[in-house]
DNA sequence: AGCACGCCGACT
DNA sequence: GTCGGCGTGCTC
């Protein structure tokens, strides 16, 4: 009998796939998207996916494949499809897609672990000062290799671990572990031989003289009326739902060896069960009726349709009545929402209409959860998902619709680590594999996508009034330059804002403050000699967070406390430059004094449930002011809010990047959605330097296709998508001149084969140092017609294939990123 | 990624 | 002379 080898999908940065061979006995049940653990290497233990069988000549011995995880697969062959190209497009490994794809107690992978032998005193032995301490420490427990790294202040302790074991001192193996955990809870039941009356007259009689243990039952009958239902007792209670402070863990552990009650664990889920509230009527408005008529039509000819409708125009209705059709016709349903837009506002909406029926998937839960969320698509508990970026990853087998919300939102792109994708782009991808449709829904599209539904590759479906009453907000500019010469502002605050201010408090209306920058300055200055104090680590200046008074480096997480003195030239005089949330939180406490200021920032919204509190407590009246930086713009719906600030609208216009200009409109238009969702006079008030400059003037417009007119020129110009495509290179390394020196070489490689396409650089970006790492970028522009974008990534491929023949970089860090943002 | 091997400077 | 840092190559 031919021995059978697997070819198995590794969640590690790895070209390709390892073959192992499959040992008799778990032959059995396996097959392709089923998980192995395998060994790589002289130690690890990692676990695969299988992604194929082969009975092919090996020149070499392959391992054996140590077991097997799955009696069923647990990624299935679209998604196998899907990852291989994923990968491809974005250029980085399979593995690295696998890798982000499965939640991690779904991966477990062994750790080393190192332990003293038996009978082994480190002070009888003649060692080294490093081997002793090693030992003493391993006396008291094992440790893990990143442990010993410590204990022996060794950063690569090998070698003397190494030297231990050959000694016979200790012992080194692996341990595998984040497997995942069912979440179990336990149970208590009275035994089945005792519900019927006689038996528990019996009973009570034999506890009668025990009163703490006749208290545990009465109290179980209470809740549990046995002898009314005798189908009530199998179900049994929660241990804890019982014990109180009058019935005693003791006395039920008694009941419970006398197997007068039973006790056991149940596996639960940890999901929330939130109990089904099902279909909450939706009426659509006239227009939104159209605008689900329209899509319907434009799905008969696009594969993806863009739904631009205007803030406030009602099309998460229109996404609900979509969704219904496609559960009623067998089709899954996929709905991406951006990280910061998937509050519990939506949530619970969601829930009133399709009561539990559906999943949610966000960075917040935990693995655990993950991994149930995963298995309830696998197992078609879940037809449909809710999700961030990574529930495109999913296992879905039949999706036929995905709706893609706030489809210019910059956080659908990963950035960091590979792979580097967009969640819109994958998901189009993906429904072409499904045969899905897409709908892509924003006020305020990127332009790429505006472009394609211009020219007709996507469907476009317009919803341009607002719904019901409300009406678009009234713009207004407050001239910080005119203000500061007639010395009319209050700290950050122009007299304009500040009246406003003032006069919806009066009101008691609610007011939203938005501030793209967290901590308190964006950076320390000394008065005498101008001094700022940078991060050692990466070429950026240390943020202060007053809140725990510190200098932080938003790059590297470094942080210090904050100085009493310059450390250049000892002056006292240290100033803040420039603002962030907490600072306008601490003016505002000052200029309003009665009023209830709220801060939300990646600072106040850490905690798990931080972000649901403050938005619960501003839906309840209970915050009179919210300041906050991005995460006040998205999808918030709070009915007493008609006056928004925007502050610093110019550093984000004057952002040194090709696409600052449509960020600032998409910002601002997005703030200003949440001004007078419920009434006719919503008001924003942007402050600027200078109210005539152009972004500005298409955000009084208001209109999305004047901004798009506009700004398509510019690209048009320049040459930037969606005219192009762009493929951008980092190259890092510790040594500043290596870094460029790389970046040149591969720069001059790239320009023999690449004659016609624009290469920009080697050019330092902004933050030119990264946790000591030099950073230098080529970025690539390909033309969208006429250039094969496959033959391309092979040709950058290949140059770096070449650039590493040379011994000098071969150290150099070079990571892909396919259209950056 | 994680590990082993081997080269090199800087300590006893 | 060794020891530890660090670059390099390999993993079925």
């Amino acid at each position: 009998m031919p021995l059978t080898d697997v070819e198995v999908i590794l969640p590690l940065p790895l070209p390709g796939s390892f073959t192992y061979r499959l040992p008799a006995d778990l032959k059995s049940n396996i097959g392709v998207g089923y998980r192995v653990i395998v060994p790589l290497g002289p130690k690890k233990i990692y676990t695969g996916i299988i992604s194929g069988f082969h009975e092919r000549k090996l020149e070499y011995a392959p391992k054996y494949v140590l077991d097997v995880l799955d009696d069923a697969p647990i990624v299935n062959a679209s998604q196998l499809d899907f990852f291989t190209w994923l990968a491809s497009y974005y250029m980085c490994t399979i593995g690295e897609v696998i890798n982000a794809a499965l939640p991690s107690a779904l991966k477990l992978s062994s750790q080393s672990f190192i332990s003293i032998q038996d009978n082994v005193n480190p002070d009888d032995l003649d060692l080294e000062e490093r081997e002793w301490r090693l030992l003493r420490s391993l006396k008291e427990s094992e440790r893990s290799l990143a442990d010993v790294s410590g204990i022996v202040d060794l950063k690569h302790p090998q070698r003397l671990i190494k030297k231990l074991v050959e000694k016979g001192l200790i012992d080194v193996y692996e341990k595998v572990k984040d497997r995942y955990q069912p979440k179990k809870v336990k149970k208590v039941r009275l035994n089945h031989l005792l519900t019927e009356e006689k038996e528990l007259e019996t009973l009570f009689e034999q506890l009668a003289s025990k009163t703490k243990q006749l208290d545990v039952l009465l109290a179980y009958l209470r809740v549990v009326p046995v002898l009314e239902d005798s189908k009530a007792n199998h179900p049994g209670i929660l241990k804890s739902s019982l014990l109180s402070e009058d019935i005693s863990a003791s006395s039920l552990k008694t009941l419970v060896k006398n197997n007068v009650f039973e006790e056991w664990d149940e596996v639960v889920s940890r999901l929330e069960d939130t109990p089904s509230t099902h279909s909450e009527p939706i009426q659509l408005s006239e227009l939104q009726q159209k605008a689900l008529e329209e899509i319907h039509q434009s799905f008969q000819s696009h594969r993806v349709t863009l739904l631009h409708g205007v803030t406030g125009s009602g099309k998460t209705e229109v996404y609900i009545e979509l969704i219904k059709e496609q559960l009623k016709s067998g089709g899954q349903v996929l709905y991406l929402l951006p990280e910061i837009a998937l509050t519990t506002q939506i949530i619970s909406r969601l829930h009133r209409v399709f009561g539990n029926t559906f999943g949610v998937y966000h960075s917040r839960y935990s693995d655990n959860e993950r991994v149930e969320v995963w298995k309830k698509v696998l197992n078609q508990e879940y037809q449909f998902i809710v999700g961030v970026r990574s529930a495109v990853f999913l296992p879905f087998d039949r999706l036929g619709l995905i709706l893609v919300d706030e489809e210019h939102e910059t956080s659908y792109k990963q950035f960091e680590p590979a792979p580097r994708y967009h969640a819109r782009d994958a998901a189009i991808y993906l429904a072409t594999l499904h045969d899905a449709h897409v709908l892509l829904g924003t006020a305020t599209p990127a332009l790429e996508t505006y472009q394609n539904a211009l020219d007709g590759k996507y469907g476009l479906v317009e919803l341009d009034q607002r719904f019901g009453e409300s009406h678009a907000p009234a713009i207004h500019f407050a001239n910080l330059l005119k203000e500061r010469k007639r010395k009319k502002m209050k700290g950050n605050f122009s007299s304009t804002l500040f009246e406003a201010i003032e006069a919806a408090l009066e009101k008691k209306e609610q007011v939203i403050l938005f501030q793209n920058r967290r901590g308190y300055a964006s950076y320390i200055s000394c008065e005498s000699c101008a001094h700022i104090p940078k991060c050692p680590n990466c070429a950026v200046s240390l943020t202060y967070h007053q809140f725990n008074h510190k200098l932080v480096c938003h790059y590297c997480g470094f942080n210090q406390p904050m100085l009493t003195d310059c450390t250049n030239c000892g002056s006292k005089e240290l100033r803040n430059v420039g603002f962030g949330t907490e600072e306008l939180e601490e003016e505002l406490k000052i200029l309003f004094p009665t009023a209830i200021v709220q801060r939300m920032d990646l600072d106040t919204t850490r905690s798990k449930y931080g972000y649901q509190r403050i938005i619960e407590a501003f839906e309840e009246g209970e915050i009179d002011i919210l300041v906050g930086t991005q995460m006040v713009s998205k999808g918030l719906d709070f009915d007493h809010v008609n006056l928004v600030g925007v502050f610093d609208a110019d550093r984000m216009i004057h952002f040194p990047d090709f696409r600052s200009h449509e960020r600032a409109y998409q910002l601002i238009m997005q703030v200003s959605g949440r001004a007078g969702r419920k009434s006719q006079n919503g008001k924003v008030i942007v402050q600027t330097n200078d109210p005539e400059q152009p972004v500005l003037e298409r955000v009084r417009d208001g209109n999305y296709r004047h901004f798009f007119q506009w700004e398509i020129l510019e690209r048009e110009g320049f040459v930037y998508p969606p005219f192009c495509r762009i493929i951008r290179m980092v190259f890092k390394h510790r040594e500043k001149q290596t870094s460029l020196e790389g970046a040149k070489f591969f720069s001059q490689e790239l320009r023999k084969g690449m004659g016609t396409s624009p290469i920009i650089g080697p050019v330092e970006p902004i933050i030119g140092k990264i946790r000591n790492q030099y950073l230098h970028e080529i970025t690539l522009k390909i033309a969208k017609k006429g250039i094969n974008l496959a033959a391309v990534k092979d040709y950058l491929w290949s140059c770096e294939k070449i650039m590493r023949q040379h011994p000098a970089f071969k150290s150099v860090g070079l990571v892909f990123d396919v259209d950056p943002m």
